[in-house]
DNA sequence: AGTTGTTGTAACTATAATGATTACAACAAA
DNA sequence: TTTGTTGTAATCATTATAGTTACAACAACT
């Protein structure tokens, strides 16, 4: 299985703010750069103001980031899009059998490994700044106005 | 979303095998120790055989490792299950705006972090072998026979 | 040769998550 | 008061998972 979409495209999001800043980001418009539905876009930008990423201008409309973009990591930005519980990447079988000795023991062997593992993943996650993001975006821009 | 409970599910049935290795380890007696069914446990032994690491009696039935513990490591098992695909961990949305910067950009930028950030989970999966999960289980149980 | 027990696989089911979509009340600005 | 946008509920199609029943194929044993 794989991990939402829902994280990519709040990076996209996020960057999308930070790139076109001066512009009036309605969810409608943020939809047309993704290519998906303004109501996910929507769904997606209410939790990025819940973790405090982001605000919408009321009534009007329009988001924009209320951080530096050096301030605010991948690992954050996975976070709050709620993709992958806390030490819950892997999945294990619940309740196997406490009177087989292996059965009895796996679950508490393979949890320290596995969440290693995904710890390993989100400390990735976590040294990406959305200003790292941002800035290799902004070259690739550049460099493919011919 | 989580990874497929199939993948601890054959670390917990190599084990068995290893630790059981006296037993006639049938898929019934096997998912007595995981608690499922018994053709699930076939389904994940059949992924296992593909990939070398089990063979089946025929006829009579039961399974036995056909490779050293110390040769198998988890990610042989949890390629072995194909519960992730190869630097797909991370959904992308597809078909983001070519017209828009962000949206014709977005994609190689996060491909190249999210691969990076797969790796690393995967590399601590390459790190730990069936014998270190046998051996640290092995411990557990010589402990808790009180 | 026939009985027994197991495997491999197909087929079907229930459940859950995802992502898309429609609809609409609430609301600020012009 | 009109306009455009947001937040949220409700619904839907699709997909993956895990469990289950059923059964032909097959080796071992008497």
């Amino acid at each position: 299985m794989k991990i939402s979409s829902r994280f990519t495209v709040a990076v996209h999001i996020l960057a999308l703010l930070s790139i076109e800043n001066e512009a009036h980001c309605t969810s409608e418009w943020i939809a047309g750069s993704v290519n998906t539905n303004p109501v996910v876009v929507r769904r997606v930008i209410g939790q990025l103001k819940k973790a405090g990423l982001v605000q919408v201008r009321p009534g009007t409309g329009g988001a924009f980031l209320t951080k530096d973009i050096k301030e605010i990591t991948l690992l954050d930005i996975y976070h709050a899009v709620d993709v992958v519980e806390e030490g819950e990447l892997f999945q294990m079988h619940e309740h196997p059998n406490p009177q087989c000795p292996v059965g009895a023991n796996i679950q508490a062997v393979l949890e320290v490994i596995l969440r290693r593992a995904q710890a390993a993943m989100e400390h990735v996650l976590k040294e990406v700044r959305l200003y790292d993001v941002v800035h290799i975006l902004a070259e690739k821009i550049e460099s493919s106005r011919s």
